[in-house]
DNA sequence: ATATAAATTTAGGCAAACCTAAAAAATAAT
DNA sequence: ATTATTTTTTAGGTTTGCCTAAATTTATAT
């Protein structure tokens, strides 16, 4: 069955909530997350159960099917192959290609997205550092750590950041892409902010918030 | 203003219609076009018309306004790039594009179209042979005539023909693409058939309801 | 245990884009 | 010039996806 632009929001939105256990993600969450009111979530879960893409009990939240699995992991690999190919191949830089990809990853092609695939030779992350699912849905997943949570001295390479324009801009501004080396001069314990050397020549100071939304692998 | 992407295709179909003198479109001819019925293009004509992308008079039949005619060939211009980069990137058929294109040309970002036409290096022509509107929406026609047209013993180079999928499976069949050099070795007064000799090699019999679909160069 | 607060669902509506059937206008045929 | 046919519009419905407000359930705090 061929899900809506609005299905597949709600479908990628559950997924990205439930991490890879597969939690059961909230109504409220999946408002928030879409911009909508509880109410139409309430509305769409009960579409989205009749068609067996998640389990969904009143008042208990919901969790996506083995089938609704699938789909979001096909959502997910549309996204980020077409991130991937703005960046690498139109020269968009990472802020600017999430709203776009947003419209792309539902259009309807089984051939598009494989000869996508191919024509971009199967790249393994998106530009953010996210992994791209392969056909079958697979995932391959780094180690890595959150930036936050790297100890004094230590020495690291950026390998994934969250996809957010503002961050991103930021990021850029301050020298800091995938790849970076990043070493942790000092750390505030106070707030948890953080004195990087990046690349070995640039000494910044970022927040305990942008630390965050880094990852990286020591 | 954004358009809907039902707004869209109904100003693409009109423009279809209208042809370079922008003659007036009928409901009729709209609704077959879009396979919807007479009472839904009434509901959306006036739709445009507040917008003024269209003039409407009732039981009049529309034509496209400037701003009309702009929006139109701008969904034009991104059809046309995006079937180019099927084809030539992505290593699609002509026969299997249209359907894909239609999707792909209401992605809404002005960046993506101007890099996309800078990727594929500003493109003037199509897989079928279908002019792409510039980014001020000028389109280089090419002087071209119907093959139906051809008197016998001429010889003429193929350089449009009709985006529909039966019709380019049966080309790529018998051996005709854009820049095939055909002569016209006999044709039929009866049913208007003709007998080609396609690139010096082959000789194929083909009817006029074909032979109206090509276009050709002397 | 009860009261209060938060989360969720239900009820009732709205706009977009489609539909069918009936009415009105324009065109064609006698 | 009427009548018949075709085209177009209007009227009244449906579905999808959203909304607000009210009711219900669950969670939290006294
Ligand atoms: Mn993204
Ligand atoms: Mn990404
Ligand atoms: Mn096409
Ligand atoms: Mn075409």
């Amino acid at each position: 069955m061929i899900q809506t632009t609005s299905e597949e929001n709600y479908l990628k939105t559950i997924f990205h909530h439930a991490g890879i256990s597969n939690n059961a993600v909230t109504t409220n969450d999946i408002a928030a997350s879409l911009g909508t009111k509880a109410a139409s979530v309430t509305e769409m879960l009960k579409k989205l159960s009749a068609q067996k893409l998640i389990r969904y009990k009143k008042y208990n939240g919901v969790t996506l099917t083995d089938s609704g699995t699938k789909q979001a992991l096909l959502i997910v690999r549309k996204h980020r192959l077409w991130e991937y190919f703005l960046v690498e191949k139109l020269k968009f830089s990472w802020d600017e290609i999430h709203e776009v990809a947003e419209q792309l990853e539902h259009i309807q092609s089984e051939t598009l997205v494989e000869r996508l695939d191919s024509f971009l030779e199967h790249p393994r992350f998106d530009p953010h550092g996210d992994p791209i699912p392969d056909k079958k849905g697979l995932i391959k997943k780094s180690d890595s750590q959150k930036l936050i949570d790297v100890t004094e001295k230590k020495e690291a390479i950026v390998n994934l950041v969250t996809d957010q324009p503002e961050l991103l801009r930021y990021l850029s501004k301050i020298g800091i892409s995938i790849g970076s080396k990043l070493k942790v001069m000092e750390k505030n314990s106070f707030d948890q902010s953080m004195l990087l050397l990046i690349n070995g020549k640039n000494k910044v100071l970022i927040s305990s918030s942008i630390a965050n939304n880094i990852s990286v692998q020591l």
